[in-house]
DNA sequence: CTTTATTTAATTGAACACAATTAGATTATA
DNA sequence: TATAATCTAATTGTGTTCAATTAAATAAAG
């Protein structure tokens, strides 16, 4: 009886790519993200908190599928640049709360000038770069 | 003159699904893998050993994306556990060649019960798997 | 045949990721 | 009210990831 080894291969996954995919994508943000200090786990952590102004580590982590042994350091580092404050909620001690700064809201304007930079380099048609999103938020949605 | 923010939102970005998509599919891999004395990357390494028997790093950095600062500890972590031998090429000192031993070809039989058991929990039709595993092959050939 | 350029891994240092544990605060229950 | 259970971040330890540098070997050019 066979066993079959098929799976085993790179070109059978669908994890590798995903893998792979994702870090060369980062690798393409980082050059103009160090123009405006941020790492890219810096960056998307300032995307939520363009967006939403305040937010728990708590909601942090569920937005970004990120937890605290990861978010505690980056929102220290981002707190060091100036660009949030944190502070524990005075309603209930075991929350601390991000708030974006001055600083942070005024990153924005140089942040909005990435992604369009970082589209055009991946050569997805609309069509294409909509059925990708799709099927990727399929994916998060059931995990 | 008002600026365009729009695509610095989370929902509005390719990368960011990508890249959480992919960590969260390696967290569903993790345990499996545990029970096989494997980390991720020791594992895709593994997958290319499984199929190439003997390869250079520089061959297996092509493949994986990844580059000798990352697969130099992982090499030697395969070798301390006995599942890949290193040596170098005679013909040619700079290069390093991993090769499978006898404990990694046995561990492909563990191995190869990991990916049903993952692609049970993706929840992708067998169509949108291809077509996902088609548009991320398309960015990886482009970058 | 040298000297220069290139190639290949290894090393170093910074920044994640994450599982597991800890500690403190809050809530629920007996 | 006590006390147990739960919740929230922080901490710890391991293992990547990558840019940049280093060092050794080989190839190319004069």
């Amino acid at each position: 009886m066979e066993k079959d080894y098929e799976m085993l291969k790179l070109e059978n996954q669908l994890c590798f790519p995903l893998y792979a995919c994702a870090r060369e994508i980062v690798k393409k943000y980082n050059p103009h993200l160090d123009g405006i200090g941020l790492t890219y786990t810096q960056y998307i952590v300032m995307m939520v908190m363009w967006d939403k102004k305040r937010v728990s580590v708590k909601e942090l982590g569920e937005k970004l599928y990120l937890d605290s042994g990861t978010l505690t350091p980056v929102l220290k580092s981002l707190e060091s640049k100036g660009f949030v404050s944190r502070r524990r909620s005075t309603e209930d001690e075991r929350v601390l709360i991000a708030e974006i700064t001055e600083a942070g809201e005024a990153l924005k304007e140089q942040a909005a000038e990435i992604p369009p930079k970082i589209a055009c380099c991946v050569s997805l048609t609309p069509d294409e770069a909509g059925t990708l999103y799709g099927l990727l938020y399929k994916i998060l949605g059931t995990m």
